[in-house]
RNA sequence: GGGCUCGUAGCUCAGUCAGGCAGAGCGUCUGGCUUUUAACCAGACGGCCUAGGGUUCAAAUCCCUACGAGCCCGCCA
């Protein structure tokens, strides 16, 4: 297809016939660690976002922390003493780890920070301060004089018929400090407040300012004219028919006379094959742990490469190395306007730092420095590459770490033993004759390059070439009939330093090894009959 | 039971809105790079577009049905 157009500027120019001023919103709960599936919905908006700007709208990312709704269980992650939590908003509960200023800033505030990386900076809202400062007072007054009709919308579209004692407001006890245990006994809108009786025996008298909450279908549509929103992604969770979008939708038209944002339905993140990523199921990577590992971009091309309304398959083992290698070909491309380049634009995160060494040749770097920056310099600068940018080398250097330490398939990983592994006795005395050969020859010779040791380890097989005639004299065989294998020689070469049948690039990792090493050990393998 | 979304090469996915020759990357295979296993370059192989029906001069694309996958319908992001 000549002409693709990317599913962000597909919605723009949708919303763009709408008008041209615009406010895209997103909001996540903060009741766990935030992960890579709650990303998406962050990422899809930027990437609206951006699209509408690039189409010269005028527009505006908000992004709202549910920190007023009520925590709902103990999860997993948090010890019993939150038991006496449940019910409380998680603005209202202590930080688990002491260190924040509440239970909803502690899964916060490392979000926040996760976004500045990936180059995300929505304005950002907490909606207990919200509620607290009234700017849903209209809302809830509306709400409570409504009542009864959208009772009848939510029984209506979502087929349950809500209780009678039901109401969208949801009092918070001024007893127990809880949401979800009160009921509503009347209200009165001059004074602002709201009457209930709440389940640990209270009753009492709560404003609507940052007294309570309003319920989640009634919020949402609530927050939409508050707020202004226009744009808004969520996971497919709300997009089923009677679900909360469907219902909201009613909610803001025939309530609060306010239209719907145009919506962005998602699907979910499947974790390798675990299947869907979620914070109570524990099939979950934190956006942190992946920054840990892979550059920003990387982490929204993950995200803008597939079409909201499907799945993305994420696996942060082998697959993952696949991902990094498609993104930094599609880099390297130069073709302006070509829906690649597109994709590069949308995947454009904080402050790029860029190096030209490929994350999978990083990874073998790595690991024959056996992760010591200095040497990775080293090996890096002998390889050829670009060393001027320091600090960039640094953090491929310590993602590359990061990701063999935490992901990596073990035949990705190698390292160099310290002693002469066992597998040393399973040579042939071709392969050993070889060895002791081999490492003759490095005793005499100066320093060699890559390429040096690549060839020298080919003309083995060279009948005019010095290693060929010291193997065929140890040998005891005639120069030129000597038939040697190269694969089996490098063979040898990697068993008796890695242990292992085979190995990164011969040539190079030899050159990143110690010549004295490689002849101490060449020589132990050479001699080595348990 | 009702609904939403998805199903395209071995794998990951474009292409479906707007019908017009079936695409990309990865993997595999072959060749090249002075002889490389996990670098690089070139090429090849690879498909009943889940199945069946319908509309059309023409269908991966639109309509209906079935199957498969995931999720929602419990006021629970």
């Amino acid at each position: 297809m000549a002409d693709i157009t990317h599913w962000a500027d597909v919605v723009a120019d949708e919303v763009l016939k709408k008008g041209k001023k615009h406010r895209v919103a997103t909001g996540i709960t903060p009741s766990g660690h935030i992960h890579i599936g709650n990303m998406r919905e962050v990422v899809t908006a930027d990437v609206a976002y951006r699209a509408l700007l690039d189409r010269g709208a005028e527009a505006e990312f908000i992004y709202i922390a549910d920190t007023y709704d009520p925590l709902r269980k103990v999860y997993p992650f948090l010890d019993e003493s939150y038991a006496r939590h449940v019910g409380k908003p998680l603005s209202e509960i202590p930080c688990p780890c002491g260190e924040h200023k509440s239970y909803s800033e502690h899964f916060l505030e490392p979000f926040l920070v996760a976004l500045e990386h990936l180059g995300i900076h929505p304005t950002v809202y907490r909606a207990d301060e919200l509620y607290k400062k009234g700017l849903y007072t209209d809302a809830i007054k509306t709400a409570l004089k409504k009542r009864d009709e959208i009772a009848a919308i939510l029984q209506k579209l979502s087929g349950k018929t809500p209780a009678d004692d039901w109401s969208p407001f949801n009092p918070l006890c001024n007893a127990c400090g809880k949401i979800n245990t009160t009921r509503v006994n009347g209200y009165d809108l001059d004074a602002e407040t709201v009457d209930y009786t709440c389940s640990c025996g209270d009753r009492g008298t709560v404003p609507m300012k940052g007294g309570g909450k309003l319920t989640w279908r009634v919020d949402w549509p609530a927050r939409w004219k508050a707020l202004g929103v226009t744009v808004e992604p969520y996971g497919k969770d709300h997009a089923s028919r009677g679900g909360s979008y469907d219902t909201g939708q009613a909610i803001t038209k025939e309530i609060y006379g306010y239209e719907p944002p145009f919506p962005i339905v998602y699907e979910w993140i499947m974790l390798g094959n675990e299947g869907a990523m979620s914070s109570s199921t524990g099939v979950v990577v934190s956006i942190s742990d992946m920054l840990k590992v892979v550059p920003p971009e990387v982490l929204r091309y993950l995200i803008i490469r597939t079409k909201p309304e499907k799945h993305i398959r994420f696996d942060p083992a082998q697959p993952l190395l696949n991902l990094v290698d498609e993104f930094e070909r599609l880099h390297q491309m130069d073709d302006p306007g070509s829906y690649e380049s597109r994709m590069i634009e949308l995947s454009h995160a904080a402050g790029l730092c860029h190096t030209d060494i490929p994350f999978k040749h990083m990874t073998t770097i790595y690991q024959a420095a056996g992760g010591d920056f200095e040497r990775i310099m080293n090996i890096v600068e002998r390889a050829g590459y670009d060393t001027k940018n320091r600090k960039c080398i640094k953090e491929l250097a310590d993602n590359v770490g990061n990701w063999l330490d935490m992901y990596a398939p073990t035949f990705a990983k190698f390292s160099v033993r310290d002693e002469l592994p066992v597998q040393a006795s399973s040579l042939s005395d071709m392969q050993r004759t070889f060895l002791s050969s081999f490492a003759d020859i490095l005793v005499d010779s100066g320093e060699l390059s890559g390429e040096d040791y690549h060839n020298l380890v080919y003309s083995a097989n060279d009948p005019a070439s010095e290693l060929h005639a010291r193997m065929a004299a140890a040998l005891g065989a005639k120069s030129g009939e000597m038939k040697v294998e190269p694969k089996d020689m490098f063979k040898a070469i990697y068993i008796s330093v890695l242990g292992q049948q085979s190995g990164p690039k011969a040539g190079w990792f030899l050159s990143s090894l110690e010549k004295d090493f490689l002849i101490r050990r060449f020589r132990d393998a050479a001699g080595y009959r348990p």
